[in-house]
DNA sequence: CGTATATTTGATATCAATCAATACTCGTGG
DNA sequence: CCACGAGTATTGATTGATATCAAATATACG
């Protein structure tokens, strides 16, 4: 029987609200699967078949124009759902970045699913304006912030993260290369490299190897990414009503 | 009685969803409201007690960073859902770029709503992934596109939004100033205004005043625009299950 | 009409991108 | 265990797109 005690107890995901009965009907509609690091299992524009939730790992989410320039539009880690599709088709790539495991769910039959346990919506509805909520702040970062600001704010996130699922804040991990931060940032690769040896010429920030950042000086960090509220999460009703 | 007539037909949003019974069970917990071009009604921090949904006019909603400067992350109008809030306060701030009138909800009544309409969630979770999507493709313009390649975005995005509510697509209508555009587009009036002049000198397009232009090509237009994906809406399952 | 505001246009500065080596990391096999 | 090599990161020199500073027009509104 498929439990969910692969679900990390504090992220905020779907299992987490519903009830035995209820999380074996979810189970009973889910297969697990499993991907390498480098693996793209979501490719923008094929017919959007599968919903994953991601169990572990973390996952880059990402559009590419003509060029072949990338924005990267969020990094995925355990409990975050993946699939968002517009008109039948996926509305962006995702790769694996690390091995990533999650559990796949197929549309029709989620479909059914959701008509059964309205409690998914509404958990997928707060799911959603989380979202929306971490995609006006990005918005904010690309417009109108310094390459400085840019990276601060992203080594602050990233450490709030790790404290909601548990991990310790401190150091940072960075599964990630320079080149996929600074996809994310709306960099180059050599901004964000440069800016991180500036950052520790102050003191503010120790480079532990490339996927590792020991911060060093949090209020200069905090002071640095321009203080806007520090992201938390809330229950669904919080948000629209 | 209250009734949606005043929700334009094409427009996606809640009303169109719900029957007759169900509409009036809405109307009962909602009180039409006017605001004048330039009200600020809601307030990034401020005790997010409304939940508004615009039925005519055009809203700026922004967030300010601590020294002023200014990232618009969308423009709302009728139809567009207001008043996100995260830990029981508005996640961003709200002015009338032109008059505007909405509904406004209460948010505990609303709340009661829910539990009774479960349509009207899925409804909202169409809307709000509809702006997901949104959200993601104004990343890869802020962090990845030229100034030509976004106002050529933004001109053609505003063209197809008029054409989706059922209004001609050319000439475009822009309530909002050089300004505004440029705390959307991530630039300075300056850049905006110098592109557009730029646009005019290669006949891409003509401006009507101050507030419209005229798409003289719009095979130009698409072309500078990079041609992602043209946006769409679609019934709220497509976009989850 | 005239005044305030918004827009355009011009000159210059600047931050980050680009181009170009060099150095580090890490996995692999000798 | 160390040497190699491919990928990744850092550092340096220069360029370039857009911001900034500064007028000059145009528009809108009382």
């Amino acid at each position: 029987m498929h439990t969910c005690e692969h679900c990390e107890a504090r992220s905020f995901n779907m299992c987490n609200a519903l009830d035995a009965d209820e999380l074996a009907r979810l189970a009973s509609i889910m297969s697990d699967q499993r991907f390498e690091a480098g693996t793209t299992f979501i490719e923008e524009g094929a017919p959007a078949d599968d919903l994953f939730n991601l169990t572990s790992g973390t996952v880059k989410v990402f559009k590419l124009l003509a060029d072949g320039r990338c924005q990267i539009t969020g990094f995925m880690m355990a409990g975050d759902f993946l699939g968002l599709s517009r008109g039948g088709t996926y509305a962006y790539s995702a790769t694996a970045i690390t091995p990533v495991t999650c559990c796949r769910f197929q549309r029709p039959q989620l479909r059914g699913l959701f008509n059964e346990l309205p409690k998914i919506e509404r958990q997928m509805l707060g799911l959603a304006m989380n979202e929306l909520m971490a995609a006006q702040d990005q918005m904010v970062l690309l417009g109108r912030k310094t390459a400085r600001e840019r990276i601060a704010s992203f080594l602050l996130s990233l450490s709030d993260r790790a404290v909601r699922r548990g991990r310790p804040g401190n150091p940072v991990e960075l599964p990630m290369t320079r080149g996929d931060i600074a996809d994310y940032l709306g960099l180059t690769t050599e901004t964000v490299s440069r800016t991180f040896t500036q950052l520790k010429g102050e003191a503010v920030i120790l480079l532990k190897g490339n996927h590792g950042v020991d911060i060093q000086d949090l209020d200069a960090l905090v002071e640095i990414a321009g203080q806007e509220d520090r992201e938390a999460c809330f229950h669904p009703f919080d948000q629209i009503a």
